[in-house]
DNA sequence: GTAATATACAACCAAATGGTTGTATATGAG
DNA sequence: CTCATATACAACCATTTGGTTGTATATTAC
């Protein structure tokens, strides 16, 4: 149920966006609420263009959109990358059950 | 059922791993099969080392484990490990359903 | 015992990352 | 119009990353 297939390159920066606990942060407060850029500045002890990049990380990686609303920019998390990215590791789990599979089929073969 | 809570660091760590597609590419392998880590860096156009560079991080990470067999090394992958971060991120994915939830109950409200 | 193999690890380097400050621009408030 | 606010973005810097080569050590093969 895959919709389109992300490149390598992308899959690397959604991965390298989760990778840092303020940017699984911003994601966590902008799936559960649409905040602006600066409610986000405040958040952190950094500055604000720091959180600025972050977010710009996470927008290049898919997991937040940004919306201009007048002078405002709104950031929301995008659950369907997150979800993608399920998927993805759920592909991986796959992998590990086809090869469980196939020593239970040896031991099975060994058995008769 | 989180058997146990990884810290944020340990999170850093396993998308960061993550992030690298030679590395994913080594935990598909290692999923698949038991491989030493010099197949490993057989099936990549870089030096050994830098091949073990990327099983340190893996292994860093609980992505992989590295057991000795005489002068080998066997590197498996550890599902569990996948399983945790799925583990985090349908955490997430809760996130956003608590709020469509919400908002939900605030149209009803307004229906009222 | 000697040679070959498998791994480990240090030192080095270029590029990317994650922060900073400073400056510019667009929008809203009074 | 003027001032304050929200954002954008460039330049800079220290640290980390991802690769390299070179050297050392442990195990196996002959």
């Amino acid at each position: 149920m895959v919709v389109y297939e992300l490149s390598d390159e992308q899959v690397n920066k959604v991965f390298r966006a989760l990778a840092d606990a303020t940017r699984r942060d911003i994601v966590r407060r902008t799936l559960s609420a649409e905040v602006r850029v600066s409610d986000l500045a405040a958040a952190y002890d950094m500055s604000f263009a720091a959180v600025q990049k972050h977010v710009a990380a996470l927008e290049a990686a898919g997991l937040v959109t940004k919306i201009a609303r007048g002078r405002e920019r709104i950031v929301r998390g995008q659950p369907d990358t997150i979800r993608h990215v399920q998927e993805l590791l759920t592909a991986y789990e796959d992998i590990w059950l086809r090869r469980i599979a196939r020593l239970d089929d040896f031991l099975a073969d060994e058995a008769d």
